[in-house]
DNA sequence: CTGAAAGCGCTTACAG
DNA sequence: CTGAAAGCGCTTACAG
């Protein structure tokens, strides 16, 4: 027995359409859409009628076809430049969490901190009719953003304003809470304040940089700056000569996760003991740095609340085009654990969290 | 002056259409169709007009029309559990990797380990037409699943299995992997090993269980198993008193990275020492793992091998949907630190990455 | 090599 | 309350 495919078919598998769900439920196609958006005017009869055709065929409305008529698609898009770094973890669960709030979708893509790709990501998303997006940007003055706009999808930068672009953007007190690290380090008698970290041409990072700098210039310390200008993997060596043989520093402020992590490294491999050989803070927190030993003392940015917000600023700039731009400023909190030399005992606490 | 919009517009903002460029170039948009996807029979002359109006528009194809024409969107869907995790973050990296040698683009999304979410998410893609999906399912034998093969969208399930549904799917050798870790522990002389975890009903989950039941009964041991049904949060108190009141073990075999993370706040808290008087191994690695002290030794997964797998399994899927079902099962390696009991000198490397 | 016609699946006015 | 017509932006045959 041979199968007959209807000849204009070309898979053999197809989603059911509109018209199969008007066909089956013996009423017309516009019946059948006023139905599904809760249109009045659709006697109940029919619209039960409708509602079991439906179900039957497992119908689902091409979104394609909806976004070709203008709808908008209740998703958002996410741009970040690496998901394996909790700050971006914590921010994308986040964001995804109060978007979903607001009946949104969020779109999740990861940059890699490729100008290239974040291009191509922007693009896509623009092309597939996202609703806004939100951007952390590892190339904050590409160009590709003018047409962005030039599109009328609103954009949201977090962490690093864009330049160029009148957008919205979300930032965090790089500089006080770095400046404020330093000076915890400075209180506890630290001369020799190594800084380390990568890319160093990003914003949030030169504004950590300054707010170190600063810190130390004004307590008459030192500047001993070692950052990478491209992003990690290459530091780990030079850190550790410049540890034994350079510098002999007496404290390292890190400038973030992944240069607290390799700092760590180092540290315990040159058995150099924290903190009372090195004491050490990082900018950045997460859960691991409750349990190294000694736990890490950190800069903490407000993560939930900047992906919250990021989310809602967003929304907010989809209903009413003309507002003016917002540029929010969350402060940061330095965590006090003891590799900055505090005493440990105060701090340990079983925090259970109840949600 | 007042300005006056065309009456058919609704936003002032609008991307420019195949019309727009055709009528700009002086050519039918049939060309300009053509002239975009490297059809040949384009005039050079004509092919280089339309490339200049393009440009000058800054257009790129509204994906939605392509899409109802039944072009491939060239891109795949990826949906995990929880982002937050590094499991999934290197997952996820792995997988965008390899999809972009492809040329194709990830659409990435959590699911919060919720059903009703992770069901939201799938119904979004299969509506938005991606080519494929990649699953990592919180729900393994949702109906919903079969909806979506229905729809002939193939997918490629990661870590656990679909049930109910033929699909490719990639696993780890969770049982022989977990009992060669107890094993170990056991060869360490340990006599009371306390398993801990979360999820208990998840299938991961359960075959590490069994590995663990299986070594220790084995040795002629007792089975000593803490593993809450539902997510973490609240073992941690849970944990505490086994440890100290109940069970009094002198190992811990945790089953992910979170069970890890908590057994370790607990026992720094209760001042135990890893690993003269509990040693610990974890299933799952993560970066600050080594920087613990002491160093956790883990039961790693072949996380980047699985995501770049999956993604050429579910292409190759995509273009000959004919094949037999494949199901393949990786290997784990133990990772040997020194939280389980060996020196460890001899597992301090510096390892710099050449990429 | 190039264009007018028809249609992808839906929705927005327009008529009943 | 309900449906036939026209169109969203593109592409697939069909004619030149």
């Amino acid at each position: 027995m041979i199968e007959r495919m209807p000849p204009s078919r070309k898979d053999a598998l197809k989603r059911p359409t509109i018209s199969d769900v008007a066909r089956l439920a013996g009423v017309g196609t516009m019946t059948v859409s006023r139905a599904i958006n809760g249109h009045p005017y659709v006697s109940e009869s029919v619209a039960k009628k409708v509602q079991a055709a439906i179900r039957k065929l497992n119908y689902t409305p091409n979104a394609a076809a909806q976004i070709l008529n203008g709808r908008p698609s209740a998703t958002i898009g996410l741009i970040v430049p690496d998901l394996a770094d909790p700050f971006f973890a914590v921010l994308t669960h986040a964001v995804q969490a109060t978007a979903r709030q607001h009946k949104y979708q969020v779109w999740i893509a990861a940059s890699n901190s490729d100008a290239a790709i974040e291009k191509l990501e922007l693009e896509q998303m623009v092309r597939r009719a996202v609703d806004g997006i939100l951007v952390v940007s590892s190339k904050p003055n590409d160009t590709y953003f003018k047409v962005v706009t030039s599109t009328g999808v609103p954009m949201v930068a977090i962490d690093r304003p864009l330049e160029g672009v009148a957008t919205d953007s979300i930032e965090v007190e790089n500089y006080k809470g770095s400046r404020e690290a330093v000076e915890h380090l400075i209180e506890h008698g630290r001369k020799k304040i190594l800084c380390v970290g990568y890319n160093a041409q990003q914003s949030t990072i030169k504004q950590r940089m300054l707010g170190y700098r600063e810190a130390v210039e004004a307590a008459n310390l030192p500047v001993l700056i070692e950052v990478a200008l491209g992003p990690a993997d290459s530091l780990s060596l030079g850190l550790g000569k410049s540890l034994l043989k350079r510098v002999k520093p007496d404290a390292i402020f890190a400038l973030n996760n992944i240069a607290t992590l390799h700092s760590i490294e180092i540290l315990n491999e040159l058995k150099i003991h924290v903190p009372t050989q090195i004491a050490l803070i990082g900018f950045d927190d997460m859960d691991a740095w409750r349990v190294t030993n000694p736990p890490i003392t950190v800069v903490r940015q407000p993560v939930q609340e900047m992906g919250s917000l990021a989310v809602k600023i967003l929304l907010d700039r989809t209903l009413s085009v003309g507002k003016s731009i917002t540029r929010t400023i969350l402060p940061t909190r330095l965590i006090i654990r003891s590799s900055c030399g505090c005493p440990p005992s105060a701090h340990v606490h079983l925090h259970v969290r109840s949600s």
